[in-house]
DNA sequence: ACATTTAGATGACATTTGTCATTTAAAAGG
DNA sequence: CCTTTTAAATGACAAATGTCATCTAAATGT
C-alpha cells in the first residue's frame, strides 16, 4: 500500500515520472535492466531478493541506475551493507513524502541522500563477534541443537557450548535467547 | 510515512477531507474528542494506546466516530477484538489506496468492509496456547529466565517447566528456542 | 627460529531445561 | 450433591546448556 500510494504521490510532481512498481526484488531488479530508469526506490525486506542484494547485483553488472533504500529499519547492518554497495541514498520511512521527493532530486544532481539518524548511529558499536560466533549463533537462532550445529559444522559439541558461552560473554546477557535477541537486534547476525 | 502518504491522498478525493493526522492512540483518542470525524482510519500497533484499545473506548463513550482499522497484521485475534469492538472496517495494508478510498465511502454509506482474506479466514490456524501458556512464552521469548518468570507470575519454577513442555508439545517443536519462532510467525504471542 | 595468538577439543562441574507421573484444591457441570 | 475438569505444584530424572581450566596444533608475528 505504502508502494502505491507513494507511487501516485511523486507521479504528481511535475519533474518526477514513476515507470514501474515492483513488488519484490526479483521484480525491480528486471525492471531495471529493461526499463533502465534514473532512480529506484527500494526498501529492504523483500520477498525472494533483499534490496540490499539487488543493489549488489546492480553494482557488479555497472549499472546506472540510483538506488536509493527506504525502509523502516536503521540497523548498522543494513546501512553499512548499503554502503559497500555504494547506494545513492539510505532513507527511513518515518519522513515526509515532500522530503523523499526533495531526496530524489538531490540524488539526481549527483548529491547522497542519508537520514542523519544513521550517519550518527554509525559511529556503531561493531560486530563483537567472529565469522564463528556469528554463524553458530545464527543456527541456534534457527532453533538448532547443540548436536546438530555440530555435525552442521564439523565441531564437536563441547566447542559449540565454548562459543555460546563465550558469545553469551561478549554480549553481556545471560542467556542464548537473549544474546538472540541482543545480536539480532544490532543486526549481528 | 504511509500515514502522510494517505493523507494526501485521500485529500485529494473530492469527496473526501483529511482533518486531523494523530501519531499515536492517544492523540488519535483526542482528535476524535475534539474534532467528531465522520471516520477514523486506524494502525493496530502504535505507540502509548493501541488502535484497538482506542476502538474499544469509543464504543463504551458512545462515539458516532466510524472506525476502520488499517494494518498489516491479519491476526485472528486482533480481527475477532476489533469485531468485538463494533469496528466499521478491518482492511489490510496490500490494498491500494484506491480501493482504500472506495471501501471508506462505503463505511459512510453504512457498509462494513472486512478484507476478504480475514472473512474466509484461510489462515484461521487458531492459537492452541492457553491464556497462561502465552504469557510464559512470551517472557521466555524476552530472555527471562524460569525463576525470574516464576516470580512474575507467582508461581513455581516447576510450573513454569510444565507449561514450556507442555507449550513445545502443543507447537510441536523440539525447544524453546523454535516455540518462541513458531508462535511469534503465527502471531499467537 | 621462537614466542604468541588463535581455533578447536576435552573433561569436569553446576545449572537449566524438558519430560512424566502423581497430587491437590478449586471451579465447573451436571 | 457428586463427578469431571482445570490450574498449579511436586519430585524424580534425563538431557541440554553454561562455565572454566587446560591442552593441542596450526597460524602469525617479529
Amino acid at each position: 500500500m505504502l508502494r502505491g500510494a507513494l507511487g501516485s504521490l511523486l507521479d504528481f510532481e511535475e519533474d518526477i515520472e514513476v515507470i514501474a512498481q515492483a513488488k519484490n526484488g526479483e521484480e525491480a531488479l528486471h525492471f531495471i535492466q529493461m526499463l533502465h530508469p534514473d532512480v529506484c526506490l527500494m526498501d529492504i525486506e523483500m520477498p525472494i531478493k533483499s534490496g540490499l542484494e539487488v543493489a549488489e547485483e546492480l553494482k557488479t553488472h555497472l549499472s546506472t541506475c540510483k538506488i536509493i533504500i527506504l525502509t523502516t529499519f536503521a540497523r548498522p547492518g543494513y546501512f553499512e551493507r548499503a554502503l559497500k554497495a555504494e547506494v545513492h541514498g539510505y532513507l527511513l520511512k518515518d519522513g515526509s513524502s515532500d522530503e523523499l521527493a526533495q531526496s530524489i532530486r538531490n540524488v539526481m544532481k549527483g548529491k547522497r541522500e542519508f537520514a542523519p539518524e544513521l550517519i550518527f548511529g554509525s559511529m556503531k558499536e561493531d560486530n563483537p563477534l567472529t565469522e564463528r560466533e556469528r554463524e553458530v549463533l545464527r543456527l541456534v537462532a534457527d532453533g538448532k541443537t547443540a548436536k546438530e550445529i555440530s555435525s552442521a559444522l564439523f565441531l564437536s559439541t563441547g566447542t559449540i557450548r565454548n562459543y555460546m558461552s563465550e558469545i553469551i560473554g561478549k554480549l553481556n546477557v545471560k542467556n542464548r535467547i537473549e544474546a538472540i535477541s541482543k545480536a539480532e537486534e544490532k543486526g549481528w547476525i
